[in-house]
RNA sequence: GCCCCCAUCGUCUAGUGGCCCAGGACACCGCCCUUUCAAGGCGGCGGCACGGGUUCGAAUCCCGUUGGGGGCACCA
């Protein structure tokens, strides 16, 4: 972008460039978030452009009960995406381990020589303390940028001991030191931060837990990660990060190069939580969203191949993918559009394709049970091309294919259809398109067709319960004409002037 | 309060000094097709935040203002 200020991570002219390496590493105490999903998806996206290798890195030190789950759960949505790592916790790699909880020595080695070299320092001040001192300071004047005012930086021996003695537990923090970090953000160019700006952050807590700006970094710099690809909410940290580089003494060149993505924002501007839509991609899979449409989506936001091409897919994504392409202003969550998009994936499915995926919506409501009947199998694939074209969503096919997978004996029209169509004269017209039909010498939909057409909507109602039926010849084609005999006169007896 | 990032239709975007009195998609509104529901076709509505520069020429470059987002934890 700029050739000025060739900071950190930027690609110097004439140095072979190595392969890049590519980490995703989401945390393992929440489900997996839209904005991780997109995060994944660019950076499994460059790794591929540039055919670099992608590695996930589970973040899972804060032990939460759930951890193990979510974990397995993070790996278990990437692969349904089709977003394949090459390093991960569950095939390893050269550097193993992925689980950042199997790396905890790592993180106490380097922040013991933090220690030795004077880099790092213990704190004794409790949060009560820190807390007093800061609204003690905010009263006096200009509150400082840092929020810590340094108080155990020069703490003598016999301070410590004292504290010690008190048996505190302290904290271990940076020693940050003086100047300024400045970066090159591959998508939005040179970035300078002041260091009277950063605190002396904390790197490991009083409890020996250390963390993610720590853990971060070492591993990054462990793993030999060439691009940290991560949300704008990570931006205000990468000069604390690149600070405990130089404290490893990684040489300036080995760093990675940062990239930060926009931030998601929910339909109120503000970013996207679960008080302002839905967050979990486990949800919008449950509501019958195809991983097509998910991909295409969330590559769009933020991300375009240009020539206003928006329907596309993983291959494309890759070939184009580049980073200096970026959006850098948060950009809105527009569950209409992810929902448009996967209407037209949908459409896109081959009938088989389309007719495989149904299957575990309609045992999940119960219209069938795995593993199917031939007969329920025959229905299916017969049924799934006549409704392929009419929803949004695949958690809308079992209201259209109930009609051919219910029992007799379950089959019933929806009440507010029923109180639509059913008018007074319906009966008369019922019976009429039930004899026509009845005389049908062949049962085709080219026959059925020209029977019913002048009542069609009423039919529809009739048969298959609903006024959103599928293309009705073809329906009753496949019902039989048994069965579409039988729910004419059933309609008819419960039509208003039979009563 | 302080620091950082950012600014094209309601939303996602195309656009990197002339091809743009700004193109596409979603949403919305009409019409067509269709004797069910969709899908599809055609059309409409609607935007370069504002003010200064630079330039023969600016959505595109510079400065400021305003506005939005993020951060300032023993969260990740």
């Amino acid at each position: 972008m700029t050739d000025s200020e060739p900071g950190p991570g930027f690609n110097q002219p004439g140095q072979p460039a190595q392969p890049p390496r590519v980490r995703f590493a989401p945390s393992a105490s929440t489900p997996l978030h839209v904005s991780d999903v997109r995060t994944a998806l660019y950076a499994w996206a460059l790794a591929r452009h540039t055919g670099g290798t992608f590695v996930l890195r589970i973040a899972d030190t804060s032990q939460s009960p759930d951890t193990a789950d979510y974990a397995a759960a993070i790996q278990e949505t990437l692969h349904w995406l089709g977003l394949a790592w090459d390093e991960g916790p569950d095939q390893g790699g050269p550097f193993a381990p992925y689980r950042q909880s199997e790396r905890i020595g790592l993180y106490h080695q380097v922040a013991q020589q933090f220690l030795d070299t004077g880099q790092a320092y213990w704190c004794y001040c409790s949060p009560e303390e820190l807390q007093g001192r800061r609204e003690a300071q905010a009263a006096e004047g200009p509150a400082p940028a840092a929020d810590y005012d340094r108080y155990c930086r020069t703490l003598t021996q016999q301070q410590a001991e004292a504290y010690l003695a008190e048996g505190r537990q302290p904290v271990l923090r940076f020693r940050m030191p003086d100047g300024a970090t400045t970066f090159t953000d591959l998508a939005r160019g040179p970035i300078a931060v002041e260091h009277r700006d950063v605190p002396d952050f904390v790197l490991m807590r009083g409890d020996g837990h250390p963390l993610p700006t720590l853990v971060t970094a070492v591993d990054d710099a462990a793993m030999r990660i060439t691009h940290v690809v991560r949300d704008e909410a990570l931006l205000p940290f990468t000069p604390r990060q690149i600070a405990v580089y130089r404290a490893m003494g990684l040489p300036e060149d080995q760093f990675p190069a940062f990239a930060h993505l926009p931030r998601i924002l929910g339909a109120d501007q503000q970013t996207l939580t679960r008080h302002n839509g839905v967050t979990s991609i486990e949800v919008y899979r449950r509501e019958g969203y195809v991983p097509e449409a998910l991909v295409n989506y969330f590559a769009l936001l933020g991300w375009s191949p240009g020539e206003g091409r928006e329907d596309f897919g993983l291959d494309e994504l890759v070939g184009g993918f580049d980073l200096t392409g970026l959006r850098t202003d948060p950009v809105q969550f527009d569950p209409a559009r992810l929902e448009a998009v996967n209407g037209t994936k949908i459409r896109g499915l081959t009938p088989a394709d389309f007719a495989r995926r149904i299957v575990p919506f309609l045992a999940q409501v119960g219209l069938v049970t795995e593993p199917l009947s031939s007969d329920q199998m025959w229905f299916i694939r017969q049924g799934a091309p006549l409704i392929q074209d009419q929803l949004t969503r695949l958690t809308e096919a079992p209201d259209l294919l109930a009609f051919l997978l219910v029992p007799e004996s379950g089959f019933a029209i929806r009440p507010e259809d029923a109180a639509v169509v059913l008018t007074p004269d319906a009966a008369t017209q019922l019976k009429a398109a039930a004899a026509a039909l009845a005389a049908l010498p062949e049962w085709t939909a080219a026959a059925i067709g020209p029977a019913v057409d002048s009542v069609r909507a009423l039919v529809a109602v009739a048969v298959t319960g609903r006024r959103a039926a599928p293309a009705l010849p073809e329906a009753l084609e496949l019902l039989g004409r048994d069965r579409t005999l039988a729910r004419l006169a059933a309609a008819e007896s419960a039509s208003p002037a039979s009563n």
